[in-house]
DNA sequence: CGGTGTATTGAAATTAGTCAACAGAGGTGG
DNA sequence: CCACCTCTGTTGACTAATTTCAATACACCG
């Protein structure tokens, strides 16, 4: 999709960083495979996750005002992104409303999302945070089914980036997702997920 | 600024209902005076505010792309909006390269403060969260300088209101909020507050 | 002067965080 | 190929924080 705006593709690997935290920012990144994380440290000195952005997702987009970035983003596993130059994407703009409306409505798709992570990253108690992260990720990712018609999903980050995403210590995320496992919630096999009843895992969240 | 652009301009009572949750989205909302907050249910039942919205700051724009709202749109107080119609809006942008980057620059600007709203809203203590918010507050509302020299803000939404913007519940907000004037790090009268001692309350939140 | 909704305060219960020790995986070098 | 090292994740006991529940105070409006 708008292949005459991309400037360059490029790979990344596990831990690489794709901009840093108040560097100068002339362009908008598409995760064309891949993940990518963006984080940045609190006033205290946590490091926390502010999120994951997976195959389609524009990373970049707080920038655009200011052209500063306001966070760090680094590859979790094996990354290809798109580079879009600002200058050259608000010029082909004007000549084509079509891809003016698609830059606004992608940057509305992602204000969506910080929208929605607000209404669940915080209050409720742990264990609901955690399975809603992975119910949520296994929707975004897609997965693919195996024979029993399961869908299993690879997660490539960290845990400790998962605790840190969703506020928590990595100790709290180790012991939710214990339980989580001993309640048949999830089945988890190195870094491959399975929900085995979504049904299930949906009334659980209190859905 | 762009006056062309505004359809129409009206007025909110306290409580009154800008739009609703699950409502067709047409148009953006500038808030000209007063405020408006955002807030949706959770799946578990409890309300929680997403947003809160000052003069010049944009609403609605999380519905740019399906032109369906994820949430409903209050006022708390009376309140002034303008309306700007997408098609006319995207229609004067193809016109007006001007207006396209104001555009995108506000969404941007939108998605930052999401993102950073991310970054304290949870974790940290709530004592903090809630001293980082009046300090965040007081600054958005700019307030009026008095004879000391002081400047104190009007708070116009409910404290509850508050609360559930911040995942507390009332009574630990209020709570803290007893501790911040015990500590002399906040004034408050009515509605009215003040910080007395900006550097002490910056050095108290960590910074 | 009630009356209703909102805010505050207190004590108990629950939850998450902290500190410290241990286990496992992956990588490096002998 | 194995031993070792390091980083990450796990587990346990303890501490600190927030929520919950219940009662009371306060303010606004009729």
């Amino acid at each position: 999709m708008h292949h005459d705006i991309v400037q360059r593709r490029f790979a990344l690997e596990t831990g690489d960083q794709l901009f840093r935290l108040g560097g100068e920012c002339t362009a908008l990144f598409q995760v064309c495979s891949g993940m990518i994380k963006t984080q940045r440290d609190t006033i205290d000195g946590d490091l926390i996750v502010t999120g994951f952005y997976l195959p389609g997702d524009l990373v970049g987009i707080e920038a655009l005002s200011d052209r500063v970035f306001p966070c760090e983003a680094i590859a979790c596993g094996e990354t290809e992104v798109c580079q879009l130059d600002f200058d050259s994407l608000l010029a082909s703009c004007a000549s084509r409303p079509g891809l003016n409306s698609w830059i606004i409505s992608a940057i509305s798709c992602h204000a969506r999302r910080k929208d929605c992570d607000l209404s669940w990253s915080g209050g409720q108690p742990s264990r609901l945070r955690v399975l809603r992260f992975f119910l949520d990720l296994r929707e975004r990712l897609g997965g693919t089914a195996d024979e029993g018609g399961l869908i299993s999903f690879k997660v490539p980050m960290k845990k400790q980036d998962i605790a840190r995403y969703l506020h928590l210590t990595p100790e709290t995320f180790s012991r939710n997702l214990a339980q989580l496992k001993s309640e048949g919630l999830l089945l988890v096999h190195k870094n491959e997920f399975v929900v085995p009843d979504i049904g299930r895992a949906r009334t659980a969240t209190g859905n």
